[in-house]
DNA sequence: GGTGTCTGTTCCGCAGAGCGGAACGCTATT
DNA sequence: AATAGCGTTCCGCTCTGCGGAACAGACACC
């Protein structure tokens, strides 16, 4: 019996699942460019069925061979998708003015993320006419431990995923990251109690950052709004963006049909 | 005997490319998320294969499923995909330093297209800094017969591919676009003995476009570089946009390998 | 509150798609 | 020449996953 690969329970098609993870893989990987022996070796997949899936996505556009090196990479058909999907998100669009008018109260770039295959990615950001400020770039994805928006999912995820993620490695991204499970435990329950979380470089020297998840009817997040920016502009003024933060992610949870305005209570 | 599906004549997983069919599908239908059932009957899948094919996807990220409404769209992990595609297209950094000064010279926006599925799909844009410009969404595509990008592809495309083009629907996309064969045929000629292609109007009314090829060492265009603005602005100077364009174009080709500086002369 | 008609989901046995070890051409490197 | 690496192809056996049909909810309609 082979070790089972697919996350939920269900009845999958693995060929499917295999090929997704060929996608990811160059999407993980430093290289922009892999060789068929390369991914058969890393996926433990063999050469052969590699071959044939490398073929099929090629077939679709989703991978691009250069002819010449024999090397594969992603293809411009996932832009067609990742379009299509911005395009989706209502939320996108129901956040937007808010997030528009965060971001001109606190003169400082507003993000939103939402959760995917446990990590978090960038899916819309709002910057405000300043010379310097902080640009992130939409469908870069984090580690879930490390930085404001991150922790504010985490705090809130269901217990299992955040056991998951807990025992599992805490890379330090910076030198500022919590590396320890116990201190972040620690700092979670914080986020839990008082609704936001912050992070002074924790994820990127030199930024700072104060995050607060938005629900929907569920108790689970459905995205998380982060404002933030250079981190000495941040050092003075947290709890007050936090204040501004937490007026628009209650705005919106409610827009979105979340009951009790503050998850503070028990 | 069941009719082929795939492109290529490889020897390829057809779950694979279903499954792939299945994205794509959320990306060129009009309504942003799917059910079971309406994909079934669009792709003439089985509903217990759809159901199969979105729950390996699910599970990857790449679709999500509303649980209140039982409704499918596209997931948040197709973002990662995207940015990781983005990274990896070196001509895109090749490109930058050129298309900016392109930009400055023309005080227009440029943009950068590549070929997809026999459509064309916008991968980079410079935009100058004026109040009145044009904007293009990275990500979109488009079909191959109208604007002036498409136009430069089609005409120094393969005879196949043209013909397939030509041979299929040549729809208005607005008032301006040519949608007669024999003209369009005229055109891609004229297109490819002066080496660049115009538009006014004929993709977006009111906007105005001169677009040429990149060549790397083969005769298809890797990429097509596009001026495009306000078709008040063009009318009158589309030749000397033209040749600050094609002085930009024959430059990368030669950078990727390009021999004839002119593809011109027979 | 039946009755009909949509959904999406699950079941299960049979069949053929596709897995994978091995063989095959390549191109480099020595 | 020989070796070692690559990507690609071959082919027989196996077990995945196809699909018709049954099932379970959600609505709508008298």
């Amino acid at each position: 019996m082979p070790t089972e690969n697919n996350r939920t329970g269900e009845r999958n098609v693995a060929a499917i699942e295999r090929a997704a993870d060929v996608l990811f893989l160059f999407a993980n990987s430093d290289n922009q460019t892999l060789g068929v022996t390369e991914i058969s070796s890393t996926l433990d997949i063999s050469k052969a069925v590699v071959h044939r899936i490398l073929a099929s996505l090629r077939d679709r556009g989703l991978v691009a061979l250069d002819e010449e090196s024999r090397r594969y990479s992603l293809g411009p058909a996932v832009l067609v998708l990742a379009d299509a999907y911005l395009d989706g998100i209502d939320q996108r669009s129901i956040a937007a003015a808010a997030m528009r008018r965060l971001c001109a109260a606190t003169n400082e770039t507003v993000t939103m993320s939402v959760l995917t295959g446990g990590r978090r990615v960038y899916v819309d950001q709002v910057t405000p006419p300043m010379e310097v400020k902080m640009t992130v770039q939409v469908g870069a994805s984090y580690p879930l431990h490390a930085g404001a928006s991150s922790k504010a999912f985490l705090a809130f995820e269901s217990p299992e995923v955040r056991d998951q993620v807990l025992s599992g490695d805490l890379p330090a991204v910076t030198s500022e990251t919590i590396t320890s499970r116990s201190d972040l435990e620690r700092e979670l329950a914080e986020v839990r109690t008082r609704g936001w979380a912050v992070s002074l470089g924790e994820r990127e020297s030199g930024a700072g950052s104060v995050a607060a998840p938005v629900f929907d009817q569920g108790d689970v997040p459905v995205m998380v709004l982060s404002v933030c920016g250079p981190v000495e502009r941040f050092r003075d003024r947290v709890e007050e963006v936090a204040g501004l933060l937490l007026t628009t992610t209650e705005e919106l949870s409610r827009q979105f049909g979340h009951r009790e305005p503050s998850p503070a209570g028990h």
